[in-house]
RNA sequence: GGGGACGUAGUUCAGUUGGUUAGAAUGCUGCCCUGUCACGGCAGAGGUCGCGGGUUCGAGCCCCGUCGUCCCCGCCA
């Protein structure tokens, strides 16, 4: 029989009581974490939010509230009624924060009961995600789960409290908007009323806070859901959450200034010290020591070693001598088996023509000096592991190379990212020989975190990336695409060469990188329409295709549009990084599976005829 | 769209060269137990080996297909 919680109110939470609380007379309101039946001695102990206390039935001093406890059981929801006491010395729990005391019952309520659970929130051992995401409401009691959501709303606090001190309004924009061609895949929500068409969920707020720019809001910011139709990935959900902003007259540095400030204050409340200013890096510094736009700091970069070979040993080694030859080094690996190098192998990108070495102690026999020539230069110590990354002599240079003064070029870029993936993906295989990674785990399991402040500086090694290309080349249609959306703003000293040499044009384009990981990124946008319109026609885009697509933003250019910039920052990447995940689905309350299925709620689901027949629509089924 | 890993008790997993009655731990149920805290002891229940087809005297194991979960490429900022 269940009971009735009555007027019953909670005096204490199960994580609040200590030993100076010895004595008082409390209820405490919480789940059946754990029940230990010694017979006529039961201890229950009862877990919230906040954490579990024990609580003790002795048969002798209360038989009602005893047999209520002989009948409790995992995951019931309980009121324990009594005394708080101190334990015995040696009966004492240090591994409990409550575990100085414990409340003796005189009464026990059974408020609700429990089916047998498929898992149990007490266990730390994580079950299989099919099982953790169907019973979403047991798997967010754990306490770890509990833990990631208080950091997200800390971190989410922060953000909103510096930004509004800092003149920030926070404005929101619609989700059911206009489809644009642009970037992702739409969600597209059907009109009733306009037979035949169709609302777009946001892919980002991007044209409506600039919109607001012009409207004269000065500073917006968003906490800002956005949605894209594209396939998921560990850090990629269809729907997610950017710390959105945007602000008019700002230089690029001012952005930064803003971000990092925030960024500070997330970690700040968080406990843990994050210095800034950030440090910068442009695109193309970032491929030549990186190899990859978003670097790891937390690990060496690639070093240049072309210098350790002659023209002829590049010859004889089969190296392209127009392309760079780059070592990676990654930190106490020791030395590989050729069990070890051959497995590796697969990790290595060869499809555009790179290359790599990874048996020095051969290169030796033939290369003597350009070995000990490349532990200098990539100050290797005793039990690095060092590869040497090159383009492959084999693979010409193709026509649709795009070479131009001052740029990388495809090419080049293709041996230096080969050389930056390699090096990523053989730090996570050697993380627990280098250490480097650990270093970040140390830092977000730290329990000094609660009461002070951690040092950050090493755990967490933000970057920002500048000056990416304005354009992209496709090799299959030849054509110039924009590397961003086409808002964004090139440099004002490139804009001669936009239809001259578009390889060259470097946007005012800037990525917030993380620890590996890309955590935002934003521009200063184009706010004149002669501009804009330049921009289109070096995109190959009429002036009548253009406006067919955003006339309407086109339209508000021309009534006094402010220079303007912003920034947009994946809020869910942010708080997995600061809650030690590896994956955003544990920092998202109710995430979608890799196919973008609701386990919980199982959705999507077909819809009944008369809803299609409604919204005019009639599904064409592949059989 | 493509590649890879996995799918066996509620859960986590083992299962030999294809062989007779599919195991362990944990959870669950019952009984016992007054200082446990992953309590302990005894007893017990619990299986469509994801699903479909095939090979075979015989399939959890081999083959084909399919579904689901995860990771990656493509895609996506």
């Amino acid at each position: 029989m269940l009971d009735f919680l009555g007027t019953l109110e909670r005096t204490h939470t199960c994580g609040e009581l200590r030993a100076q609380d010895a004595g008082k007379s409390v209820v405490l309101l919480g789940w059946v974490n754990r029940r230990r039946d010694h017979g006529n001695l039961i201890f229950l102990d009862l877990r919230d939010r906040y954490g579990i206390t024990q609580v003790v039935l002795d048969k002798e001093l209360s038989l009602a509230a005893h047999a209520k406890a002989e009948q409790a059981r995992p995951e019931y929801v309980v009121a324990a009624i009594g005394k708080v006491r101190l334990r015995g010395k040696d009966v004492v729990n240090p591994k409990m924060e409550t575990g100085e005391i414990e409340v003796v019952a005189s009464e026990i309520r059974i408020l609700n009961d429990a089916k047998v659970p498929p898992f149990s929130p007490a266990e730390e051992a994580i079950s299989n995600e099919e099982v953790r995401l169907k019973y979403r409401y047991l798997d967010l009691r754990r306490a770890e789960m509990q833990h990631n959501f208080e950091v997200r709303h800390k971190v989410t606090m922060a953000v909103r409290e510096y930004l509004s001190q800092q003149n920030f309004l926070e404005i929101e924009t619609p989700f059911m908007t206009r489809s644009t061609p642009e970037g992702a895949r739409d969600y597209l929500v059907p009109s009733r009323v306009h037979a035949g068409t169709f609302y777009a969920l946001p892919q980002s707020p991007q044209l409506f806070k600039q919109i607001l720019m012009i409207s004269g809001f000065d500073r917006y910011f968003q906490v800002a859901r956005c949605f894209r139709d594209e396939d998921l990935r560990a850090d990629r959900q269809p729907e997610f959450t950017q710390i959105d902003l945007e602000m008019t007259f700002p230089q690029q540095e001012t952005i930064f200034r803003m971000v990092e400030g925030f960024m500070k204050a997330a970690f700040a409340a968080v406990g843990i010290a994050l210095p800034t200013p950030f440090p910068q890096i442009t695109y193309d510094e970032a491929m030549r020591q990186f190899g990859i736009d978003k670097p790891d700091l937390r690990l060496p970069g690639l070093t240049d070693v072309k210098e350790i070979f002659s023209a002829s040993d590049l010859a004889t080694l089969a190296i392209d001598p127009a392309l760079p030859v780059v070592a990676l080094r990654i930190p106490k690996v020791g030395e590989l088996s050729r069990k070890e190098r051959d497995d590796n192998r697969p990790l290595f990108d060869t499809r555009k023509g790179a290359k790599y070495i990874d048996d020095l102690k051969r290169l030796e026999k033939s290369f003597p000096n350009a070995v000990v020539k490349l532990r200098e230069l990539t100050k290797a110590e005793e039990g690095d592991l060092l590869i040497i990354v090159a383009g492959d002599a084999a693979t010409h240079i193709q026509a649709s190379d795009t070479k131009s003064e001052g740029r990388l070029s495809e090419r080049e870029i293709a041996v230096y990212s080969a050389a930056g993936n390699f090096r990523v993906e053989l730090a996570k295989k050697y993380a627990d020989r280098h250490g480097a990674f650990a270093v970040t785990e140390q830092v977000v399991a730290s329990p000094d975190r609660r009461t002070g402040t951690v040092d950050g500086s090493a755990a967490f090694r933000p970057i920002w990336v500048t000056d990416f290309p304005m354009f992209e080349h496709d090799p299959e249609t030849g054509k110039w695409m924009p590397a961003h959306h086409p808002f964004t703003s090139p440099h004002e000293e490139d804009m001669d060469r936009l239809t001259s040499d578009p390889a060259s044009v470097r946007a005012r384009y800037y990525d917030l990188a993380m620890n590996g990981l890309e955590l935002g990124s934003g521009s200063i946008r184009i706010h004149r329409q002669d501009v804009q319109q330049q921009i289109f026609t070096a995109l190959g885009m009429s002036e009548q295709e253009a406006k067919e697509r955003f006339g309407f933003f086109l339209e508000a250019l021309q009534y006094g549009t402010p220079p303007h910039g912003g920034i947009a920052l994946g809020l869910d990447r942010l708080v997995m990084i600061l809650a030690g995940a590896s994956s955003l689905r544990e920092v998202i309350a109710f995430p979608k599976t890799a196919k973008a299925i609701d386990l919980m709620v199982d959705a999507p689901t077909p819809v009944s005829e008369q809803q299609l027949r409604e919204l005019h629509i009639r599904p064409v089924l592949k059989d």
